[in-house]
DNA sequence: TGCGCTTTCGTGTACGCACACACAAATATA
DNA sequence: TATATTTGTGTGTGCGTACACGAAAGCGCA
């Protein structure tokens, strides 16, 4: 393996002369340096990546900004687990990641924990931008910082983010679309929905879009009706209406839950009429999973939320240390889940199972 | 960061006789040992992985063997692929992973191409064992020399590899059944294999397992029928076999190919017989996703070629830097491609082109 | 008891390679 | 001539690795 100091000794220059090239640090003469990179192009000389991540001691910081994982919202769980593996891979880097979290219902928390995170003093930044206003604020004083920032998970338009790393929400419940009405030729669809979700989480919106595209797009006879809840719980309140409802329209086939809690609708249906319906969801928490062991869920749509955190800090790696530029939507795959298939899913998913370095 | 300096500090020894320590190397009195031990538990330390591999300077050498890729056969193209992309990562952490090839029809070019393996002096193998008998000889060669190895892709037993990367073709071929009967309760559906395939490939054979058990074990009316061919090419005599057993079983609903040949089949059938037929396959090689997309095959089961080869360089590298024991058995997600996703699946696949380090 | 020998135990340090700073030399400007 | 500016050099630093070597302790034997 070729070194600087060949390259240096070729040029009849030192080390350290070759060094500013390479990094195009300037005080090099042009004739110089023109000499040093002919030779450095015939070698197809590219830096030690070890020396260099020795010599430059954790030059580089990334911190990740997303919502707090806990018993009643277990998706944000995976993100983080990814991320976590993802900074023991590049530590060889020279990277350090740092993980800062928020809770997902109050935005002047997700505020507070980006104010403690700028003091870390991040060379990037990978965010959940869970809130609009406040999301604002923070990239504002991100670009006056010259911080790069990538989003994660939630795709927001009018930003200068770097890239976003996510699913494509239309496709995939395009392919929930797809999926419910191959068993059931006949239909009609009931799409159960909580009414919040409809202004704060476009990816719902997105995903609904695909489900009623996909039996417009095939001219397909089968309809779709919406059930909108005030929330997702399993109270009384929510189980008497889901129930009412199917009981004034037996009809329906099947059921399209286009958030990550479909696991609560199943625990809302009575036991006979949910043997009779099709159910398809978002995401492969451990109590979707279970709704898929007991047959009460058909199918679930994974957003792999593991390799989200994987990726998007491996890109940043990437970016900072080859100035590799990221792909601006970076979809992960639309992974279909069926009982069969989902013990082989998670297979990362858990091996990182230490709980430091939260923030 | 905490270093062997401060340990030995600490210890009132000098740095070389930590070093002895952490690596076993012997030449400590117990009494100083149990000290320095002591101290480095205490600070819950570990080396620094950087310094490390800069110090040894390439120490470890990973070298795989699997068949060529050719226009023929694509298969193989994306475990080297993500060999590369793994290359790439773990060269950071000291590893040089070297790759060498052969014919998968030719054991021959099999046993050459890992005598010239083994004169690169590798740690460790990774290799896809496609012949039995060869495959031997030549594991008897690195167990005497104590190299580790790891199987990829192929299966068998009887023998000591570390670990075996790839899927679980019984499940795999449960999960076809499965497909093709959501669509079409009636069945029944046709098995296509070919003959040299029975003895030799027992991937396959667990497939077609898999595929019978799932009728089987559901109590599911529908039959299964089986065609063997000689050899799955687009020969006339295959087109008349295939063609003339359709036309003398109208009743078939779907076919299932337990290979990666299923677009030779498409290819074989005429198109207005095609057209009322459900066909499912394997592998996501170029040809195949052809075929999901111009609605010919309705569903590829991925083995995601790509992460084997890539896993299996960084089980290695966990094992050779951090003494990770690898999961004796990793399986890796058994992917259900549709029309719709596969354009995510295949994210990584072409990220290296470059058509370097081949041997 | 003393001499020389072998083990045992421990030390010191060069090396791997890139990085970046302090400094020097050369040249240009006032 | 004195002062900036450009261009180039030399070297300490990051941290662990492993070898050469030195010191001490143990042993046998006269």
């Amino acid at each position: 393996m070729i070194t600087i100091k060949d390259i240096a000794k070729e040029a009849q220059v030192s080390e350290g002369t070759v060094d500013r090239v390479i990094h195009n640090r300037g005080g090099v003469s042009k004739k110089t340096e023109a000499k040093i990179r002919t030779i450095l192009e015939r070698h197809n000389f590219s830096v030690n990546p070890i020396a260099s991540a020795l010599a430059m001691k954790n030059k580089y910081v990334i911190a990740t900004l997303m919502p707090t994982h806990n018993a009643d919202d277990i998706f944000w769980k995976s993100p983080y687990l990814g991320v976590l593996k993802a900074a023991n891979d590049v530590k060889t880097s020279g990277i350090l990641v740092n993980h800062f979290s928020f809770n997902q219902c109050d935005p002047h928390s997700y505020f507070e924990s980006f104010k403690t995170l700028l003091k870390s003093k991040p060379t990037a930044v990978i965010m959940v931008p869970n809130f609009s206003k406040e999301t604002k604020q923070i990239v504002s004083l991100l670009e006056s910082k010259n911080i790069p920032y990538l989003f994660l998970n939630i795709d927001i338009d009018g930003f200068n983010n770097m890239a976003f790393v996510g699913q494509d929400s239309y496709t995939a419940g395009y392919i929930a679309g797809k999926l419910i009405h191959s068993k059931n030729q006949t239909g009609p669809f009931l799409i159960i929905q909580a009414r919040h979700n409809i202004t704060k989480n476009n990816a719902v919106s997105n995903r609904i879009k695909g489900f009623n595209d996909y039996f417009l797009k095939n001219n397909i006879a089968s309809k779709t009706q919406t059930l909108k809840l005030d929330s997702l719980d399993n109270s009384l309140e929510t189980k008497e209406k889901i129930n009412s409802y199917l009981i004034d329209n037996p009809e329906i086939k099947g059921i399209f839950v286009p958030s990550s809690r479909i696991y609560i609708i199943v625990d809302c249906i009575e036991a006979k009429t949910l043997k009779n319906l099709e159910l398809i969801g978002f995401d492969n928490t451990p109590q979707n999973i279970a709704c898929l062991l007991n047959d009460s869920v058909a199918f679930l749509i994974s957003q792999k939320p593991f390799d989200q955190g994987y990726e998007s800090v491996r890109m940043l790696t990437d970016y900072l240390t080859q100035n590799k530029i990221p792909n601006p939507k970076t979809f992960l795959p639309i992974d279909i889940l069926i009982k069969e298939n989902v013990k082989y899913n998670e297979r990362n998913a858990f091996v990182f199972e230490k709980e430091d370095g939260i923030n």
